[in-house]
DNA sequence: AATATAATCGTTATTACAACGTTAATTAAA
DNA sequence: TTTAATTAACGTTGTAATAACGATTATATT
């Protein structure tokens, strides 16, 4: 069968911002960029869509290349097309964010390509649109974590509740109560309690709890509202 | 300077989802597809990205080429790129929603695509993806109405509560409390109750109201929520 | 005058929740 | 052993939102 006829094909690239809590800081993951031009600036992870790839494979794909991870939480954000935006060639991309559990990230295969992690207060000036992207991240997790528990998906399997507050507080930038905070998470039914504690922080220690992940799918549709809007 | 090597060229459109009222009924502007394969057969309206065009252009363009309507409300819904989606040629296609007043649409224009519009309950198959960009926009617009004041784009300059009402039926498919939802709407401070009336579907005749543009400019960012739960 | 629709007013019970107070438990450090 | 720091839990109060009703009034056409 013909193609379609007098149609200019443009380049298309997927481009990952990649979150991640120490649970203490929320980072984002950022690559030294290794060819022309802004060769040696920093950018967010990205590549070409490949040949027999849809856009959400290109996106795994290019998240494990970085990251070594499997079954990530993974998300459109929205495709940047400005035909200048890319000096070269002109490109489209698709931007994904991602939000991973930073422990589980193997750190020997970033070396290659010079990542690394930044504050999110320390993040530095990045390559083409990539400053718009991950404001726009920030903004549309902002709005997802209000109605939906995506947080979680940014700890590791046990977690203490302050841990899980200060995640909180970092995504909008305020504090909250730390007594309703509790009320609404304990009665969200979404967290087990361990019988562990995380003694690094205080003397007391902090109970571990883990995700029920059958509530966790089970509510993500519901509209909840994990926020509270102390001072 | 060298152009990226060994990378495929995608080819890139643009399909809207053009949501129109005309008072009674929510409805979809479809056309009727002018080229092989799946000539004939109901359609999105879409078209490639052009040399110079952003995404956003595309979209603004190919919606003038159909409704003749400039200053539309264009929100992007999702990329879609699996490799299949067409069988004739690789493309990814940026969808695009779109909520116009039906009134304002220029009936003339559509005949060369042979445009019509569909209820939205009475929608044919659709080719290609195109059913599922469908959902995906049913779904962003139930998320945004409810906690943004979108539906007024479909209106009129001038229409009726009732009108109103039953646009938030429609778009939510179940009945709400006219009570509550007169006490709501005029809570919000977004209407400006005309002198004249409506006297086509009522002896009464219902008042005319008009949007405060201001306020609703005000208001769009803070999460308001206009729907109610009513059986 | 009858009538259908539009619009207003009112009530009640419930839920959500912010803001703040208080206390118990735990354990490292003094 | 006592002290201090921290976590975790429970309680109170006032307010705002709102769903689910009931009842009534207004209006203009037929």
């Amino acid at each position: 069968m013909a193609k379609y006829s007098n149609v200019k094909p443009i380049l298309i690239a997927v481009d990952c911002i990649i979150f991640g809590y120490d649970g203490e800081h929320l980072k984002l993951l950022l690559v030294k960029r290794a060819i022309e031009p802004e060769k040696d600036k920093w950018s967010l992870m990205g590549g070409f869509v490949g040949d027999d790839e849809n856009l959400d494979g290109a996106a795994k794909r290019i998240l494990l290349e970085l990251t070594g991870l499997h079954d990530v939480y993974l998300e459109q954000l929205h495709a940047y097309g400005n035909p200048d935006r890319d000096p070269i060639e002109r490109t489209v991309s698709v931007a994904y964010f991602a939000l991973i559990d930073i422990n589980k990230y193997s750190k020997q295969i970033n070396d290659q390509y010079h990542a690394e992690w930044f504050k999110l207060k320390e993040i530095p000036k990045l390559i083409f649109d990539h400053d718009k992207m991950v404001k726009a991240a920030m903004d549309k997790i902002r709005y997802q974590a209000a109605l939906h528990p995506i947080l979680f998906e940014l700890l590791p399997k046990k977690f203490t509740i302050p841990q899980l507050q200060a995640l909180y507080e970092q995504v909008y930038d305020s504090p909250i109560d730390n007594r309703n905070f509790i009320r609404k998470i304990t009665a969200s039914g979404l967290l087990i309690k361990q019988t562990e504690k995380d003694k690094s922080n205080s003397r007391r220690g902090a109970f571990y709890f883990k995700l029920d992940k059958q509530k966790h799918k089970a509510q993500f549709q519901s509209f909840l509202n994990l926020t509270a809007k102390s001072k």
